[in-house]
RNA sequence: CGGGAAGUAGCGCAGUCCGGUAGCGUACCUGGUUUGGGACCAGGUGGUCGCAGGUUCGAAUCCUGUCUUCCCGACCA
């Protein structure tokens, strides 16, 4: 029967859920704050993974693989990155579990067996990679060093949501290793625009790059870059980041290198990740109250086809006619789905992949075998129509293209429609508390203004933007001279 | 960690106030009819009621303790 989902106006965060779970990208685990990722889901994060892996490797980069645990002498060691992850990490201090003596058939953990040393599940891996660095790295000629990895993080979180913060989630981290400053910045920024190109050509989610305020910068940051995107309840997501480290992990961890003058050096350090919580945002930018919406670059399923018929003998017609189509389409590259299966009538069919966010479904029966057409019908605009079995692949290949660019535009619209300039609190609150959004705001440069705002408005900068026009104005909060707006959000 | 809600069949829920053989919808299985927007009929399978104690002749129900999950906030990608 039919699976209800709730509404984006009754309540946005059920209907998020909703579609994440009825979806089947994922499920809640028996792990607090953990997430099971289903199948389906874990499809959508493989079609992004390998897109952005050779993205990687077509700037230069190679993956590689570090161990999970951190032992605490090192994690401490880069002092503002460990203070700002101490409070949510999770900790190993033993290594082996025994029989309960007063609990029949249950396990203790063995006092005796106490790490001499605590191990720290990375929350990310500055640390054990610096730490690995610094036997690499001898010369300049052993630079630059550029490394990504795909991995589990842990980050022990009050609150959970699914995809968009879990206490255990995949991402990738690059780490990279300069001679100089500026090719450490210039590699920071390289692959902000890498993200940037996969979210909004591979997405469909249109973002704003930009730089963060000291205060939401990453620990252990001289400069963090981001991605900011817009969801559609006006809340916005950070979808990517991008760190500047300068010398401080080098400087904690001891990595210097031999310039051309045989001159010690310390290294210049970058590091940079996206996460599963992509998959948060990309649900959050497209999806409408029937399901999900996936953009056609990246939907596990771009093209499903559906046979109507009565009785065996029309089904095996069927079966053959749609082998050919099939045939095409893969020939083409087109990821197809043909779903004959006989426990589920059309009519289910139909509902169940547009709750999966299937970009083109095809329905095809008697009707039209005779006709020499199909019905075709869109995900992002509902519309059906019939076009002919003739030339219906090169018909159905433009189709993706078109709803991969009309998704892109939608959102886009959307986010530009909501970007809005604030030039007095009552102005900026009154934005905040209904339409929402992002709001371009003066703002006088200084954390402890920014403090006041976040606890005030709930909002935060979300970013400097790149290339922001410089104007002269006077700060929302405190009217103290400011030279630029910035842009403000609420934000998950 | 503060506030709220909930743990009963795979899923969604009722039953708990007022103790007395475990229910409904859906899913699943079998057979049949169906199939162009979430089919219908008939017959079935499936649960130590989150866990541990206690009260009682008898506990899903009352009492005590405990665990877990979700939602809202503070924290955060």
């Amino acid at each position: 029967m039919a699976k209800e989902l709730t509404s984006r106006a009754q309540d946005y965060s059920q209907w998020y859920n909703d579609l994440v779970i009825k979806g089947e990208l994922a499920d809640y685990s028996a792990v607090r704050g953990c997430m099971v990722i289903k199948p389906y889901g874990y499809a959508l994060w493989e079609n992004m993974r390998d897109v952005l892996d050779r993205m990687f490797k077509d700037t230069g980069h190679q993956n590689a693989y570090f161990p999970l645990f951190v032992p605490k002498s090192l994690f401490e060691a880069e002092e503002k990155n460990a203070e700002g992850f101490a409070k949510e990490c999770a900790v190993v201090t033993h290594y082996r579990l025994i029989a309960d003596p007063n609990n029949k058939g249950k396990l203790m953990v063995d006092p005796e067996a106490k790490l001499e040393e605590e191990l720290i599940v990375r929350p990310t891996s500055e640390a054990i990679i610096w730490n690995t660095y610094k036997t690499w790295i001898q010369s300049y000629r052993d630079l630059p060093i550029l490394v990504n990895q795909w991995a589990n993080v842990v980050r022990w979180e009050m609150r959970t949501r699914l995809f968009l913060r879990t206490a255990e989630f995949l991402w990738q981290e690059g780490h990279t290793a300069h001679a100089t400053a500026q090719e450490a910045i210039a590699e920071t920024k390289q692959m902000l625009n890498v993200y940037a190109d996969f979210v909004e050509n591979w997405m469909a989610v249109p973002v704003i790059k930009g730089v963060k305020s000291a205060n939401e910068r990453f620990a252990g940051a001289e400069d963090t870059y981001c991605i900011e995107a817009l969801m559609q309840d006006g809340k916005a997501l950070q979808a990517g980041t991008s760190h500047f480290l300068g010398q401080n992990f080098a400087k904690a961890f001891d990595v210097k290198f031999s310039d051309q003058n045989n001159k010690q050096e310390y290294v210049w350090a970058t590091s940079w990740g996206v996460s599963t919580r992509l998959i948060g945002g990309l649900v959050m930018t497209h999806s409408d109250d029937e399901g999900l919406v996936l953009p056609p670059r990246i939907a596990p399923i771009q093209v499903v086809i559906v046979p109507i018929y009565k009785g065996e003998e029309q089904k095996a017609v069927l079966d053959e006619k749609v082998a050919e189509i099939v045939k095409s389409f893969k020939a083409a590259g087109i990821r197809v789905k043909y779903d004959n299966s006989d426990h589920a009538r059309p009519g289910w069919k139909f509902a169940e992949y547009e709750l999966k966010g299937v970009p083109i479904r095809i329905a095809i029966g008697a009707r039209d075998l005779e006709n020499k057409q199909v019905e075709l019908a869109r995900r992002d605009t509902k519309e059906k129509s019939a076009v002919a079995m003739e030339g219906l692949t090169p018909t159905v290949e433009a189709l993706l293209v078109e709803i991969q660019t009309n998704l892109f535009e939608r959102a886009k619209k959307y986010r530009d429609e909501h970007i809005t300039k604030a030039d007095t609190w009552d102005d900026f609150m009154k934005i905040l508390d209904t339409d929402g959004g992002f709001v371009l705001a003066h703002w006088d440069g200084t954390a402890d203004t920014e403090d006041k705002i976040k606890e005030l408005a709930k909002a935060t900068i979300r970013c400097i933007p790149l290339d922001n026009p410089l104007e002269n104005g006077k700060c929302i909060l405190t009217g103290n001279a400011s030279t630029q707006r910035v842009l403000f959000a609420r934000a998950y």
